[in-house]
DNA sequence: TGTACATCAGTGAACGCGCGTTCACTGATGTAC
DNA sequence: TGTACATCAGTGAACGCGCGTTCACTGATGTAC
């Protein structure tokens, strides 16, 4: 086979990948060294550094794996959104959202904790995630044509977004045992404040590109 | 002075834990080093020793630091809350709750960003500030009577610490620019939210105490 | 008040440990002929 | 197909570094008389 020594290295790379993230969510990042790597995924510890140059490598690789598998499933969720009331619509995309965030539970937690970790590969990669999730929710709402409506759809976005994580979180640290109740109160309470958001008279707005009072 | 010397080493303390606070912002978890908390506190790297038994003793007090200050704060804002409209009511418990944990910016990040550590001192103490927060609320909302028409109390207190906590990141991370918007809408779309589930007709819900249908 | 002694916060120096990193080497796999 | 050579993933051993931790010591502060 021409390709066996070349897949067999990438079968040892992949093992230090999750080894990677197992030891990360067992020991934390302060526990994490290339020997207890090395030593999960079952190799030497040098071997570490046939495949990556340095932790540093490492931990951006495992981060872009971890992304890359949440944005995957989010996208395969949302594209099974089929159209109803906007209830039910609604509640869709917060299913999907929660579902993608925490179907594997060690994953969920890794991202949870590490999403707000400024200047490391971890932070910096899922950061990403939830602002491209609160991108999509600005996309979605002004197809919705809310932005006539609303004031700031950032503002909104924020919000969802941080409905949707705090829902993972609950889920994730067992406060919430029903989630289908959670997602029903999730979909009325936002539709309920969305609509509430369109129909309230505000102060007149500039229409865009218009000089503001000052 | 019979308390000069304890209070020199009470300084001396002190300068310590606020310098732990000062590398942990700058330099991460995996930054922090007894030695780098001395440089920055001032005094020679064994010094550390004489007030701490080890890091994890010194992140414990720190971490006790925060979360006092942000619960203090929170009491403070919370005691000033004036009655008036529901929304005025409501704003003005998002204000207070966005306001105490921003107030000082470097605290607030790290909050945020340690505020899920399991395991360590930092996620320990940072997350009871949140689950008090969400025993407030449900406090808060038993008085309001709304334990009769909402299925779970601990659902809403969760959405609305959510909201809250999304709310301080948009203005740490400057998501957020105008904040007093954010909490008109945020006060608003709450109150709407609420009252819909309150006005909502349910799948009839056994009453307290009844047992359920299995 | 003055003196002799006790206390103790803070320190410089030293130590061992675990870690990241390097390197020469091995032996299985792949290739040229 | 067989042989001789090249490649290279993986390894054991060794190294230096920074860290946590200890300890004998200093000198300023406090106390007893």
């Amino acid at each position: 086979m021409a390709t066996s020594r070349k897949a067999a290295k990438a079968r040892t790379r992949q093992k230090l990948l999750d080894a990677t993230l197992k030891v990360l969510h067992r020991d934390g990042r302060s526990g994490l060294t290339t020997g207890r790597i090395a030593e999960a995924a079952g190799v030497a510890q040098p071997t570490f550094y046939v495949h990556f140059s340095d932790m540093d490598d490492a931990l951006t690789e495992a981060a872009d794996l971890v992304a890359q598998r949440m944005l995957e499933r989010l996208r395969d969720y949302r594209a099974n959104l089929s159209m109803g009331s906007p209830i039910e619509l609604v509640r869709a995309a917060f299913s999907a959202s929660v579902k993608a965030l925490v179907r594997d539970r060690k994953l969920a937690e890794l991202f949870l904790r590490h999403r707000r970790d400024a200047g490391t590969p971890l932070g910096e990669r899922w950061a990403q995630v939830t602002q491209r999730a609160r991108l999509d929710l600005v996309r979605d709402m002004e197809r919705w044509g809310l932005q006539t409506s609303l004031p700031d759809l950032n503002i909104y976005a924020e919000i969802l977004v941080g409905m949707t994580l705090a829902a993972a979180e609950g889920v994730v640290d067992k406060r919430i045992e029903d989630l289908d109740l959670m997602l029903d109160e999730l979909a009325h309470f936002t539709v309920a404040g969305l609509q509430a958001g369109v129909a309230r008279e505000r102060p007149a707005a500039p229409p865009m590109g218009a000089p503001g009072p000052d």
